[in-house]
RNA sequence: GGGCCGUUAGCUCAGUCGGUAGAGCAGCAGACUUUUAAUCUGUUGGUCGCAGGUUCGAUUCCUGCACGGCUCACCA
């Protein structure tokens, strides 16, 4: 609020608790202090004592001492009651002017709601039979100058969820419950495929020469090198070198950057799990991708059908295959075969049901992706692999060894979505080099996403990669699925706004 | 970037067919030793997103801008 200029008549909020710091601290009482320490967490103590009755209770001689947020207090005159809360669960606290002793309740009484205080006592249940402890003691151990949303409607307004998460996180315990799904999902990952023999690395973020998928990127600059730098729109190309370095089993869970649009469903930065499987083809990913996601489904929920917005998506195996041209036969309205076979009659149908521009060189691969994307994505809500993509838009997949127009590519398509994407990957070094040349003349022609030249990529192929698998998931995406939330800035703590205006509400 | 919608007290929301605004919760003062959105009494609090325009007068109408949401386009 006001910078003290004109001296308000009526204290903020934030100077009501401010004063009661100063009037705290001429008590001899600090409002920030480091020397208390717990002995359990909330999620002890409920785990343990939520079966226990009031009389097992009485007879248990023995004390805790608790920490966390007042995210409620109901007060009385010599006595209260406090719903404590840390990061694993919520408890009461009975606070007794008897019990406490009078100057602590005094101090107590100038406790506020989002106060972060330290509490000893003993359990007991109350009159409705909940599990309480009676505080022997309460300190003070973090003032809080900003009251907290309001106790019933909560937080609700979005631009201030996501700039300030920290006061949505207090409030909203189904936020929590989505960052604590998303942790548990990146956990059981890792734990799936290092269980499987891959071994977990890191690959540069900043890359001299960016690639790997098709992307506009983020660029920046080393002043000591003085060059310039692509933030990485994908760890690609570095993990297929170090198969060729005989790390035939990797993976990397980390952050990808794409400087495009903002969306429900994009972020410039996301969260990405690529792996690389050596002496394997994409089929064998396809059935690991099955594996892996119905194991997280059935471990977070213990169930196989989850609700997304909807759709009730059913996980259970198997799930449908067909190939892009199948899709689109199945899907794209008046398309036939006759129409497929010829580019002509392919342009006029796109011409006629869309109003894409295809970008650098017209193709049938691309005008098949266009029908498929433009007719069939959304429609694929139960999950799908979609395969044998167009050499065109696959320039790292191998070719299918029947009809080299088609790679050996696949995508994981759930709720309209597209998830995962994968491929047998292209180790014949003259084949690539030509597929980057062909993708430099698609720059050359207006594509701004085609891949750059990757000269050393290249001389790694030559060294000879063996024949190998890689995917990457979506993890964003995947925890949205998985958490039936339904933007992307929902499993994402803090995802990228416009800086807000400067208010007069900073310091 | 385009379209539509939104922005009023710390929070959740009303409202003004143009005459400078209300409620609940929170806060403050008081009562209250088993509450569960505790209760009861009293009470403070607003540059109505920002800037212009029209008008005697704008929070309200108009224009522009900012930020956000949804959506379309590009992408994962």
């Amino acid at each position: 609020m006001g910078d003290g200029e004109f001296m308000a008549e009526q204290d903020s909020l934030r100077d009501v608790r401010l004063k009661k710091i100063e009037e705290l601290k001429e008590q001899g009482v600090p409002a920030f202090r480091n020397d208390f320490r717990p002995t359990h967490q909330l999620k002890d103590i409920l785990e343990t004592y939520e079966a226990w009755d009031g009389e097992k209770l009485e007879g248990l001689d023995a004390t805790f001492s608790l920490a966390g947020r007042m995210v409620a207090l109901r007060s009385f005159g010599k006595a209260a009651f406090v719903k404590l809360m840390d990061m694993t669960g919520r408890l009461q606290v009975y606070v007794r002017k008897d019990k406490v002793g009078e100057a602590a309740f005094a101090v107590f009484k100038k406790l506020d709601v989002g106060d972060i205080i330290g509490v000893t006592g003993s359990l007991f249940r109350t009159r409705t039979n909940e599990l309480t402890l009676l505080a022997d003691s309460v300190v003070l151990l973090t003032k809080s100058v900003r009251p907290l949303p309001e106790k019933w409607h909560g937080l609700t307004d979005v631009e201030t969820r996501y700039r300030q998460r920290y006061v949505d996180l207090i409030v909203n315990q189904d936020v929590r419950e989505i960052f604590f799904k998303r942790s548990r999902i990146i956990g059981l990952i890792r734990q799936f495929f290092t269980e499987r023999g891959f071994l977990e690395v890191e690959t540069p973020m900043m890359q001299p020469v960016y690639g790997g998928a098709a992307a506009r990127p983020f660029v920046t600059h080393h002043n000591a090198l003085d060059m310039k730098l692509y933030l990485r729109i994908a760890p690609e190309l570095y993990l297929k070198r170090l198969v060729v370095g005989g790390f035939d089993r990797v993976f990397e869970l980390n952050r990808n950057f794409r400087n495009e649009g903002i969306s429900t469903q994009h972020n410039p930065e996301f969260t990405m799990l690529e792996f690389y499987l050596a002496y394997a083809t994409y089929h064998d990913l396809l059935d690991l991708t099955e594996t892996l996601v119905n194991h997280l489904v059935t471990t977070l929920y213990g169930k196989t059908t989850l609700p997304f917005g909807e759709h009730a998506i059913d996980y259970r195996s198997p799930w449908k295959r067909m190939t892009v041209k199948e899709a689109v036969l199945v899907h794209a309205p008046g398309i036939t075969e006759e129409i497929l076979g010829d580019i002509e009659k392919m342009e006029n149908y796109v011409h006629e049901k869309t109003d894409v521009e295809i970008s650098g060189t017209v193709s049938a691969g691309k005008l098949l992706m266009t029908i498929f994307e433009e007719t069939v994505e959304d429609k694929l809500i139960q999950p799908t692999f979609i395969t044998q993509y167009p050499v065109e838009v696959s320039p790292l997949s191998r070719r299918n060894e029947a009809d080299p127009a088609f790679t050996d590519r696949f995508e994981l398509f759930i709720a309209g979505r597209e998830i995962a994407n994968g491929f047998s990957e292209l180790n014949d070094p003259i084949d690539q080099k030509q597929r980057f040349l062909d993708q430099l003349k698609e720059r050359e022609t207006g594509d701004e996403e085609a891949h750059q030249m990757d000269e050393d990529y290249i001389r790694a192929l030559e060294y000879g990669m063996p024949p190998t698998a890689g995917e990457g998931i979506g993890i964003d995406r995947l925890t949205m699925l998985l958490t039936n939330a339904l933007s992307i800035r929902e499993v994402i703590f803090f995802p990228l706004l416009r800086p807000a205006k400067d208010t007069d509400d900073e310091i």
